[in-house]
DNA sequence: ACTGATTACGCAGTACGTAATTATA
DNA sequence: TATAATTACGTACTGCGTAATCAGT
């Protein structure tokens, strides 16, 4: 075991930055040449070329640096994994959770849940990411987040852990006096509208889309969002019909009237995920079954 | 990142020796003091302690200490997965395997699937590690085996991956005119001669002894051995009737007689089985398919 | 010319070994 | 008294930084 762990994520970061010695040199606090003696001592134990070279530039990763930095990767999790335990067993009841979401939940379903969690652990920071699923997913894997918490994209993960939070439906956000706002509901008639709604990727926007494709129906979704304020301030102004996750209007607002959607598009699922091989602190646990608790208390009255 | 590697592999080395320095550092080529000061350092660093010490002795290592090995055997895990992948690129063709499984196979079933082995990587060096059933896993787990082939408890670990290989049924193997070589075979005829079969763990025990309970019989089992040519011996010299896998009596013998007995016990399956996370050199994922093969042809006639 | 990788050399810090010290069984 | 862990001190080695060199764009 000569390999020196260092050696090993010194070739991870020159991966990482399009095999730049000098940038990952500058990432790990160290000079060049240090690093690239480290990478040549590392190629001479291994007996093989860690890049295709031109001279002395490098050209290409070869396929065992691939495979190593997959290695680092599992390596740096356990070292992380260790210090959390260490953490945990020093002070449970503080230090940082960096929780990745989407604007809907951080909006209208975190709050509460993070209000009981502080006063069960006032001493733990709380850091929100935002993006949109996939780069919430990329977060869990490169260690940037702990847990996410959104609606697509979590389950078809093979390195993720997920739990089922809510069932959610969407509705229609409407301007007042519109004439959507009588009468019953169809697609036929909502599809007549210019329809705002999130983006694509994002909170359930796929089972919008697939709906009206079924019914053979074509509509102009010009505008969209990653975020049901914005679509409701366009509504409003009379941009056209909103199609939005109910929860994110949870009380009746000047101008604006609601339309429960649930009879059209399937329930949606939100989730919390993270990675399997992880290990969670004791608040994250706790966090993640209040996050069940209260998505669970959702359907009740 | 300052915790070194070499830290967290000596401390699992003390806890995996009853936690003793001074044997734990025979085993890494340093003195005793050497690794007294590295875990001092460690505990300075993590902050909290490693063991429960009175005055000078090591009395039990703590739940850090141990939640800290569990990492250390996944970081160890890639670190050979990082060597083994190199020694795949050096010369596919040869290397090591080292093979976990049990007296029954190594002898009737591996040796054809061997020989077309060796064929393709005449290189390659073979090793046998033979035990129980549960001994393989454990082999596995450390290890020291690369993939086991046997027929019980590989299917319940959540650390290993298995493969179909084949299915058997056992058999009677009686002495020459021995009277239950005539007439109609049934479990009450069998129950009333002392039987001679595998030890508890191996090879289908498990399922001739609730056969035999599922219809209230009761019989002699003073005599076991974990190996069929042992069984036969004594078969032959009149201890009683063997009971063993069918394929381990594969020709006619000189005083043995063989009868079927799929009617009476449950098909046992034998499965091949590898760490998880392991990274399969290109000639194991062969010989796994290998494996496959011979073990799927086994059924056709 | 300039950016970026490799090689050469002196220096500092880390970790070993020897040995003395302390504590338990 | 014997075994085993900790502490003290001198030494060797590993790996950094500075700087010079070399190779592409």
């Amino acid at each position: 075991m000569l390999m020196k762990l260092f050696q090993l994520q010194l070739l991870k970061t020159v991966v990482n930055n399009g095999l730049n010695i000098s940038r990952a040199a500058d990432q790990h606090f160290v000079v060049q040449s240090a690093v690239s003696r480290q990478l040549s001592l590392l190629e001479d134990e291994l007996g093989l070329p860690l890049f295709e070279r031109k001279g002395k530039r490098l050209i290409k990763a070869t396929d065992l640096s691939l495979a190593i930095v997959q290695q680092v990767d599992s390596i740096e999790l356990a070292m992380e994994n260790i210090r959390a335990v260490a953490d945990d067993f020093r002070d449970g009841r503080q230090g940082e959770i960096r929780i990745a979401t989407t604007h809907m939940q951080a909006k209208y379903f975190l709050p509460p849940v993070l209000n009981a969690f502080r006063q069960r652990y006032p001493k733990v920071k709380v850091n929100f990411l935002q993006g949109n699923p996939g780069q919430l997913v990329r977060m869990l894997h490169d260690g940037e987040a702990d847990i996410a918490v959104c609606t697509e994209e979590l389950a078809n993960d093979e390195a993720l852990l997920t739990h089922h939070c809510y069932d959610w439906n969407h509705a229609l956000i409407l301007p007042e006096a519109h004439e959507l706002t009588e009468g019953e509901l169809s697609l036929e008639r909502i599809a007549q509208h210019p329809i705002l709604t999130y983006v694509l990727g994002f909170t359930g926007r796929s089972k919008i889309e697939k709906a009206f494709a079924d019914m053979g129906l074509s509509i102009d979704t010009s505008f969209s969002a990653t975020d049901s304020d914005v679509i409701k301030s366009y509504v409003k102004l009379g941009f056209g019909v909103g199609i939005i996750a109910k929860i994110s209007h949870p009380n009746p607002e000047e101008g604006l009237v609601l339309r429960d959607l649930a009879d059209f598009f399937p329930e949606s699922v939100t989730r919390i995920a993270y990675m399997k091989n992880k290990h969670l602190k004791n608040y994250i646990t706790d966090l993640v079954e209040l996050l069940e608790d209260f998505g669970s208390r959702l359907k009740a009255p």
